[in-house]
DNA sequence: CTGGGGACTT
DNA sequence: AAGTCCC
């Protein structure tokens, strides 16, 4: 067998380990940030408690969590999720080094060999100590119990493998608890332990997904070959090797930090003297910490993260220099004023190495670190560094133990075999049990026998589990009754406790549904978008997803057909003729699609008349429309009962819909009514918002205007005369999304002279004209945000509309326009890849829709509300009904449509 | 419109 | 220096 081969002989996978000599503990603090705060403010204990770093709660207490918030949720989704949440800033990490670091000391009391992950979790080998206690106990003598107080060593577990690790399991736990004892008595924390696979990373993770693997067991099956064409060999044994126990990465002994850095994000930061005055204070913290760990550095490194649409996030660049040993001739413990200037022009020099600050940039986070620390020099000695020397200790295997608590199945990992640690795996449940279930476990079909009573157990009191009281996947009443008692299966190297009648075999099975994803960061909401399969929220709530979750299908197609139009002159007068209808002046419509103009939008300033008329006018000016032109939309002509369209709304409606994955922060409201096989669905203002628009900055009025006054120039207005912000001309279209038609009303600005004909069917004649700020090439976010934003805007407007382009006026900030471009709308969402996409907005609107009429088919009479409230959250409500009240904004129609709609004097 | 670290590998 | 993994 070739040796990048994966070994499945009798000595490999399918056999268990003949001597497993190591026994190693694995310990993980409970909510480590949040319990020390905790500790250090005891009256935070019994509150929802939540740690946050800028927008991100990166963690929280176990009474927090009991009520739904999740670890690492954005701010603003806790803060929904329970509007209670006391929260602590936890952005400096001082506090919880210092308590990691007596953790550590504890373990490291008892042994030098112990390995640490993050802040929180903590490898120990006490392969020592165990077998000392091994050797001045004889092995039937051995008192403890592997489960917890109740249940005698004695029991019927068997050894495993037959060399003895029973034993050691036994003891080892002995040693877990008291060292778990130990630590809370000297620092107050209570800790656990608690892992998933461990080498599958976001990145591993989402390869495998798209292989079609999700679970240990489809990990286990997949053809070596299939997972050879997507990673090297030796990934793939390790995947391999992973997926069915064996993890053979050795406990290394952390020595002391290879790297001693601090970083600062923001939004944004673009000007010189403000990256100074940040690293400034990074490296006064730095120092300080320098200070603690007595090293002196011998190398600098800088990191900046460069906003980027793109890339998001995740990507730094670094740049790192060697420091002179002689900027610390006193050793760190007092660093002179000189020292630190020097420092901060290392620092600010290696900055200007990876940003260009004769440009314009922006900046989203900046980092400082040492990145090479040797000891003291001692007098007459030669210069040696003291890296933790990390011997590789001989691979052995680790064993993960699978249990099942009667409701949900996990896999623990322990540490490098011989653990053998039953004790610390309860733990593990225990934990898993009450927050990681979801994310790391399936669910089974049916519930299994409850296994064991940790109510009773040593483990309940030395753990500070609040919500463990709570939780409903609590583990019940000891009962391994039915049969044969609890069996070890060793199987691939797995090894699985089960207490159970069942067989083995099959708890194997099931056991391997665990799933393998890890799924990098956004463990609880998961960076707005949840977890899909919890739905937390229930029926009311339409769940916004991720842009690519509405991308699957092909876009929808869409016949458009002109059914009317009409004008509103400049007193707000309907009229059902073309009086407003606008030609562009030709002038403007070359094909290069680039023009350069010179038009002052400020001319005739004074004479401008503004909007007179009311944000519901134009749905009423609609369904005076309709009443007088019910005869086009019927679908026969003998009894008139229903329009034949399923929705009649304004396109501002839709076109909020379409952009809902896109526009995270965009909030509204419509409401919808039912009224004779037709849904209307209206904008909804509320009253804050009515009340904020009385208060709109002049500029915003004045950006109208301009708006207006652009459109005037475009179709041959004279540009010394005001505009009427009051003019409109309206046509009805019909437009079909997926399987429900839509009747709209958008307002259009001008017609093409040479391609309009009289009887225009469609609006493929027409032309949109917008007016737009200038972008500032050099501002990428500004970039950005013209093709994600303006750019989806227009495409939209003009699908919608089967307008085939739209004229753009770039204007400055004082209201001056040189250029124009013309724009396909076709060819919009070429210029916006990567930013957004057709299919995914006409999948939003088509699922959208879908969820109105069902909401509003389940209670027909009744109005009803669509509120964004938050990215991910879209609420239905039914709105109360207000008798005889003049509310007239609370409901969708007016009482004399109602009346007039298919009535006899609708047909004179 | 996005924590604050740190270790190891490439 | 960047990427991947981990908390
Ligand atoms: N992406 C992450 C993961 C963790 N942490 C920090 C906050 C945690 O408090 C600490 C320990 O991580 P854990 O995954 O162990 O989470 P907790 O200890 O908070 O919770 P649990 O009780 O589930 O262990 O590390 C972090 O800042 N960012
Ligand atoms: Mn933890």
């Amino acid at each position: 067998m070739k040796s990048d081969e994966l070994e499945c002989g009798s000595e490999g996978l399918l056999s268990p380990p003949h001597t497993h000599q190591r026994t190693v503990l694995h310990l993980d603090a409970d909510c480590f940030y949040a319990q020390v705060e905790m500790v250090r403010q005891p009256e935070l204990r019994d509150k929802p408690l939540g740690i946050k770093q800028k927008n991100l709660v990166v963690t929280c207490n176990y009474v927090a969590r009991s009520q739904g918030v999740k670890k690492c949720m954005w701010l603003k989704e806790a803060m929904e999720v329970l509007p209670e949440l006391v929260l602590v800033d936890g952005s400096d990490l001082t506090h919880y080094r210092r308590f990691s670091t007596q953790i550590s000391g504890v373990a490291q009391s008892l042994t030098h060999r112990v390995e640490r992950l993050g802040l929180d979790e903590n490898f120990i080998d006490v392969t020592d100590l165990v077998d000392e206690y091994m050797n001045t106990t004889g092995s039937s003598d051995i008192e403890g119990h592997v489960f917890g107080d109740k249940e005698p060593v004695s029991m019927d577990l068997v050894d495993p493998c037959g060399c003895g690790c029973r034993d050691r399991l036994v003891a080892g736990s002995l040693v877990a608890k008291q060292l778990r004892e130990q630590i809370l008595k000297e620092t107050g924390i209570t800790v656990c332990a608690a892992r998933s696979i461990p080498g599958i990373g976001s990145a591993t993770f989402s390869v495998l997904k798209d292989l079609g693997i999700s679970t240990v067991q489809e990990l286990q099956d997949v053809p070596l070959k299939l997972l050879r064409t997507k990673f090297d060999s030796k990934t793939c044994n390790r995947l391999k090797k992973v997926s069915n126990g064996i993890d053979e990465t050795p406990v290394r002994k952390s020595g002391k930090a290879q790297s001693v850095g601090l970083e600062d994000s923001f939004t944004k930061v673009n000007s010189v003297a403000e990256v100074k005055v940040k690293y400034q204070i990074l490296l006064e913290r730095l120092l300080k910490l320098l200070k603690e760990d007595g090293r002196v550095p011998v190398s600098i490194r800088v990191s900046v993260r460069k906003f980027d649409l793109a890339k998001r996030f995740g990507h730094r660049e670094t740049c790192q220099t060697p420091i002179s040993s002689s900027l610390f001739p006193d050793g760190v413990n007092n660093v002179g004023e000189n020292a630190r200037a020097s420092l901060m022009k290392t620092v600010m020099g290696l900055f200007q190495k990876m940003v260009d600050t004769s440009k314009d940039f922006h900046l989203t986070l900046i980092g400082v670190a040492f990145n090479k620390l040797i000891e003291r020099v001692r007098e007459g000695k030669n210069i040696s560094s003291f890296f933790g020397k990390h011997t590789k200790e001989k691979t052995t295997e680790t064993y993960k133990y699978t249990m099942d608590n009667g409701c949900k199945r996990l896999c623990v990992p322990l540490s490098p075999e011989k653990s053998c640690d039953g004790y610390e795996s309860i733990r593990e449940f225990e934990q898993i049990s009450m927050d990681k279930l979801n994310d790391k476990t399936l669910l089974t079909s049916e519930p299994l026998d409850p296994i064991l009573d940790l109510e009773s157990t040593d483990c309940r009191r030395v753990d500070n589990t609040e919500a463990h009281h709570q939780s409903k996947y609590r583990i019940s009443t000891l009962s391994r009754s039915k049969g044969s008692g609890p069996t070890v299966v060793p199987k691939s190297k797995i090894i699985l406790i089960l207490f159970s009648s069942r067989s083995g075999r099959e708890h194997s099975l099931k056991a391997q549904h665990i799933e393998i994803g890890r799924g990098g960061r956004g463990r609880g909401a998961s960076n707005f978008y949840h977890d899909r399969r919890v739905d937390d929220y229930g029926e009311d709530v339409f769940r916004v997803g991720r842009p690519s979750d509405y991308r699957q299908d092909p876009p929808i197609v869409q016949p458009l057909r002109v059914v009317g139009c009409y004008s509103v002159d400049e007193d707000r007068t309907f009229g059902h003729d073309r009086t407003v209808l606008k030609f562009i002046e030709p002038q403007y419509l070359t094909k290069e699609g680039k023009t350069k103009v010179n038009i002052d939008l400020n001319r005739g300033w004074g004479k401008n008349s503004p909007y007179t008329g009311l944000a519901e006018d134009s749905s009423i000016n609609l369904y005076q429309w309709i009443l007088n032109n019910s005869e086009t939309l019927i679908d026969s002509d003998d009894t008139p009962t229903r329009l034949d369209v399923d929705f009649i709304c304004m396109r501002r409606c839709l076109t909020l819909l379409m952009k809902i994955p896109y526009n995270v922060k965009e909030k509204w409201a419509m409401q919808a009514e039912y009224f004779r096989g037709t849904i209307y669905l209206v904008y909804y203002a509320s009253p804050e918002e009515l009340e904020q628009k009385k208060s709109d900055p002049p500029y915003m009025k004045k950006i109208s205007i301009w708006g207006h006054k652009f459109e005037q120039f475009m179709t041959g207005g004279d540009p010394d005369e005001g505009v009427c912000a009051n003019e409109e001309f309206r046509c009805v279209l019909k437009v079909k999304v997926d399987n429900f038609s839509c009747l709209l009303a958008p307002e259009v600005d001008g017609a093409d002279p040479e391609l309009f004909e009289e009887d225009f069917k469609d609006l493929s004649s027409f032309i949109t004209v917008k007016c737009s700020k200038e972008v500032d090439t050099t501002d990428a976010f500004k970039v950005e945000c013209f093709r994600k934003f303006k750019l989806h805007q227009w495409w939209i407007e003009n699908k919608l509309s089967g307008i085939p382009r739209v004229v753009v006026g770039f204007r400055t900030e004082e209201g001056q326009i040189y250029r124009l471009e013309n724009y396909d709308t076709d060819k919009l969402p070429t210029l916006a890849k990567g930013l957004w996409e057709p299919s995914v907005s006409l999948n939003i609107l088509s699922s959208f829709l879908a969820f109105i009429k069902k909401k509003v088919m389940e209670a027909p009479e009744a109005v009803h509300r669509f509120e964004r409230q938050s990215p991910i959250v879209i609420r239905h409500s039914i709105v109360p009904s207000v008798r005889g009240a003049a509310e007239g904004s609370i409901k969708v129609l007016p009482d004399w449509y109602r009346e007039q709609l298919f009535s006899p004097s609708d047909q004179e």
